[in-house]
DNA sequence: GTTGAATTATTCAAGTCTAAACTAATTAGA
DNA sequence: TCTAATTAGTTTAGACTTGAATAATTCAAC
C-alpha cells in the first residue's frame, strides 16, 4: 500500500481522527527536532540534551536552583535531577552550595568552567534550531507560536484541576 | 523575580530567540501531553507508552511488521524494538511469525489477546487526546495541523539531505 | 519544647533508549 | 561458485527516566 516511512501519524483511525493526527504529527516535529540536537550535542560536544537543559537552566539563574526548582522548571522527578547534576559535578560543570537556613536543601550553579562550556553549546544549538524552522515564513513561525500556546495553556489547566 | 513554574521556555536570549522559543513550546506542548498519556497508560493499564505505540503499528498491519520496519516507523533503534517486542511477547500481546524465504527476518504481529487488549487501551488514548485538545477551535486544529505539517516536511527534507 | 506533618534530596529497581559490536543469513559480482 | 558486501536482528554498556521508599531537616500546632 506504499505506506510512507516514518509515519507515526498513521495511527489514527476513529471518529476523532483529526485530534490524534494532530497530537501524532506534534510528537513527530518534537521528535525529529530532537533527535538533530541529540546527536548534535553528542558528536560535537560529547554530550547529552538533559545536561544541556539542566546547563541552561543554571545559566539563566547566576545564584543558582535548587534541585527541586530545577526538577519543577525541568518537568522531571527529582532523582532523575540528582542523576544528572552528579555527572556534571563530576565533569566540574556545576556545583552544589549549601543553602543558609536550611541544611535539607542547596544550590545548584555553573561553575566557571560551566559557563565557559555553555555559552559555546548553546551557540550551535541556537543554529541547528534555526535550521529546523528555516521552512516556514516569519508569520508561520508566529501562528504557530500562537497556537501551541493555546496548547499549553491548555495542558496547564487540566494539571491545575487535577490539582498540583 | 516570580518565574512563573513549567517555563523552560525561558531559556531563550539571543537574536533568534523567536526560532528558540518556538522550539521550547514545541517540546512543551509535546511533554505534557505525553505525561498524561503515559500516566494513563500505566494508572489504567500498568502499560507504557512504548508498548502501546508498537501494538498501534501492528494494529494497523494485521499481517504483522518486520523488526526493521517497526524500527523505522517508530523512529527508534533495532535494539530498543527487540527489547519492547521480547516483553510484549512475554505478556502474549504479540509473537513472531517467521518469514517465508528468509531466514533472519520474521514478522511481529498482534495476538488475539493483544488485539482485544489494544483495542481497549486505543478507546482510552483517543478520549486523553481529545482532551488535550479541547482548548482548540476546530479552525486552530487545522492550522496547526498544516503549520506542523510545513515543519515536518521541512524535518524529513534535512534527513534527506543528509542521505538516509 | 515536643511531636507529627510536610519538605528536600537521595537511593533503588525497573523500564526505555542509544550507539556500537556482533551473529547469522542473503545477495551481488567476479 | 565463492567471496565480499549488505541486511536483519540481537546483545551490550551506558545514560536517562520514572515511581516508590527512605533519610534528614524544617515547620506548625500544640
Amino acid at each position: 500500500m506504499n505506506d510512507s516511512p516514518l509515519d507515526m501519524e498513521a495511527r489514527a483511525h476513529s471518529e476523532h481522527a483529526h485530534e490524534l493526527r494532530l497530537w501524532l504529527r506534534l510528537l513527530t516535529c518534537s521528535q525529529l527536532i530532537e533527535k538533530r540536537v541529540r546527536a548534535g550535542l553528542r558528536e560535537q560536544f560529547d554530550t547529552t540534551l538533559p545536561r544541556f537543559d539542566l546547563m541552561a537552566q543554571l545559566e539563566r539563574h547566576p545564584e543558582g536552583l535548587k534541585m527541586k526548582e530545577l526538577s519543577h522548571r525541568l518537568m522531571v522527578t527529582g532523582g532523575n535531577v540528582t542523576g544528572i547534576t552528579d555527572q556534571l559535578v563530576n565533569e566540574g560543570l556545576v556545583e552544589r552550595l549549601d543553602v543558609d537556613g536550611d541544611r535539607r536543601a542547596f544550590l545548584v550553579a555553573l561553575t566557571d568552567h560551566g559557563r565557559t562550556t555553555f555559552t559555546e553549546m548553546a551557540r550551535h544549538h541556537e543554529q541547528w534550531i534555526v535550521d529546523a524552522f528555516q521552512g516556514l515564513s516569519p508569520r508561520d513561525l508566529e501562528s504557530l507560536h500562537k497556537l501551541l500556546g493555546k496548547v499549553k495553556a491548555h495542558q496547564l489547566d487540566i494539571n491545575q484541576r487535577i490539582e498540583e
